[in-house]
DNA sequence: CGTCTTTGACCAGCGC
DNA sequence: GCGCTGGTCAAAGACG
């Protein structure tokens, strides 16, 4: 593949400085986009308190609305410039946070110090899973090869059209586990060394039958102790909570149930997942500067933000 | 025995 | 057209 992915919009975070600004608040938005053109049609204005912090951060809203600058949001954290998302550096975090995985609530994963989240939403507007496009291309194949069989992978007669993707979000999380628990119940189904990066990427798919949301992981390879994980699509069903212990008794009321506030899990989950780090942030105090964390804004919004920000991902599934 | 991970192979898409 | 890279498949093995 390119170095310039075509499903998102990248831009070169060395080259900006815009970028640590907005890694230190350990909590940054990375748009990924399905079109490039469409990234540019949705750059913005660059907005120029953003750098100071004031107002400190664009909304959850603003970054799944598109309304934000992407250039100026979407940031490398460490990610070859072939990796599919991009980040914000955090390398100004020092302070103990919550680990995504501290919201699996599965125990297994201990609290590792240093989180940072970024979530990336793309377009989207994708309903076709890919691989269940790709399954098709198989199968219809493997009908065509005449039940050869032989074959272990079998080869497409026809160019299927043009693979479309999910939303996608990605969030940076300092971890030592490379998988963390997030609730759902995933099954690895591949693993590919990443140009550029000394880490490979995990590849895992919600094994819940007809969810055909999936997930890399992959480490920064700027930041080792970081890890990326980015969901593609949207559960259609609830975080099986009886699995691993899990997160249930954590889930705020505003994001307890996908589906509650008017769609399906993911962005509710992604709420989810950055609130209750944030949390933790929030408590730590003095982590941010004049005391403002993003997530004190999320708290701000809490309900209302996600009622803005839902049916702005959601909509697009609707029937 | 069911579930999950590992791993090599294959394919699509892109740039040159 | 070729090579590179990301993404996926699926058999085999590991594990509980």
């Amino acid at each position: 593949m390119s170095d310039e992915p075509r499903d998102l919009y990248y831009h070169d975070p060395f080259h900006d400085d815009r970028h640590g600004i907005i890694g230190n608040t350990g909590f940054s938005f990375s748009a990924i986009n399905d079109s490039k053109a469409d990234s540019s049609m949705r750059a913005a204005p660059s907005p120029p308190n953003l750098q100071g912090f004031d107002p400190p951060y664009m909304s959850f809203t603003d970054c799944l609305n598109g309304s934000l600058d992407y250039n100026s949001l979407t940031t490398a954290f460490g990610l070859s410039p072939s990796s599919s998302e991009a980040f914000s550096p955090v390398e100004g975090n020092h302070k103990p946070v919550a680990n995504l995985g501290d919201l699996g609530a599965s125990g297994e994963i201990a609290g590792t110090p240093n989180s940072s989240i970024s979530s990336s939403s793309t377009e989207a507007g994708a309903e076709e899973d890919s691989s269940k496009s790709k399954k098709d291309r198989q199968a219809k194949v493997s009908e065509l090869d005449g039940g050869d069989g032989s074959k272990k992978v079998n080869k497409p007669k026809k160019k299927a059209e043009k693979r479309q993707r999910e939303p996608r979000f990605a969030f940076m999380t300092k971890s030592e586990v490379d998988h963390l628990e997030d609730g759902y119940r995933w099954r690895k189904y591949g693993q590919k060394a990443v140009k550029n990066s000394p880490f490979p990427r995990s590849y895992y798919r919600c094994t819940t039958q007809k969810c055909t949301v999936k997930k890399r992981v992959e480490r920064s390879f700027q930041d080792p102790s970081t890890v990326i994980t980015t969901y593609e699509g949207q559960h259609n069903h609830q975080i099986p909570v009886t699995l691993r212990g899990n997160a249930g008794g954590m889930l705020p009321p505003s994001v307890l149930t996908p589906g509650q506030m008017g769609g399906p899990g993911f962005p509710q989950e992604l709420f989810f997942q950055m609130a209750s780090p944030m949390n933790n942030l929030s408590a730590a105090g003095s982590f941010y500067p004049q005391g403002l964390t993003p997530f004190q804004q999320l708290q701000f919004h809490d309900y209302g933000l996600l009622q803005d920000v839902v049916p702005s991902m959601i909509h697009k599934q609707e029937p």
